[in-house]
DNA sequence: GCGACAG
DNA sequence: ATCTTGTCGC
């Protein structure tokens, strides 16, 4: 069963989902990251296949630039994955960002295909109530997919609208903090990075 | 100069 | 981002 998403003047029919994130230890001075890419069944968020790159960065993590730090090793993952998915969720923001730029709008951007900007706090903009504003535009959505938890920022990352990422991202929550794709991928990465990834094992919500 | 600052 | 066990609650 195919769901809709807004893509730019058009509407394109969404069966799998995506979840990216990357794992990085404290202050490892080599900068080594490790990257997690997810697809999960859009209708079942079922994961259907990981694929991994770990490598070195070639900045630190400077507030504003975080897409031209992880954005390599998880282009990398991108390609190895045997089926692409339709939608892609990034951990980080969309366009809550500076020059509206935040690594799911780079992402998005990069591949040409629907992303959604799923952060744990705020990188620029006045919160005010449920939206973040940023030259008095709605850049980004609090979205809270457990009970007690901190707020989600939710923003547009490309080709998609505020609302229709809200949407699916409250279509994606599993009961965590974190939406099935980031959640998803925020695991692997970790897995990856402690060497405990293990051929096939992802995990069921 | 000072404070803010995704991951 | 990561350091980390148990513990409270549904």
């Amino acid at each position: 069963m195919a769901e809709r998403v807004e893509t730019a003047d058009r509407l394109l029919d969404i069966t799998t989902l995506g979840g990216a994130d990357v794992s990085a230890s404290r202050f490892d001075p080599t900068r080594r990251v490790w990257a997690a890419l997810v697809t999960l069944d859009a209708a079942t968020l079922t994961p259907i296949e990981t694929t991994t790159e770990s490598c070195l960065a070639r900045f630190p993590y400077i507030p504003g630039y975080l897409g031209f730090r992880e954005a390599p090793a998880l282009l990398a993952a991108w390609h190895r994955l045997a089926q692409k998915p339709d939608l892609l969720f990034v951990d980080g923001q969309g366009i809550a960002h500076p020059r509206r730029m935040g690594i799911a709008s780079h992402l998005g951007v990069l591949l040409d295909i629907p992303t959604i900007g799923v952060a744990k706090s705020r990188l620029v903009g006045e919160v005010q109530g449920e939206r973040v504003m940023l030259h008095g535009e709605a850049v980004a959505a609090l979205i809270t997919l457990r009970p007690r938890a901190n707020p989600l920022h939710i923003s547009p990352g490309h080709r998609i609208s505020l609302d229709t990422a809200i949407a699916w991202v409250r279509r994606t929550a599993t009961g965590h903090r974190l939406p099935a794709p980031t959640r998803a991928a925020h695991i692997a990465a970790g897995a990856l990075r402690r060497g405990e990834l293990d051929r096939a094992a992802p995990e069921a919500p």
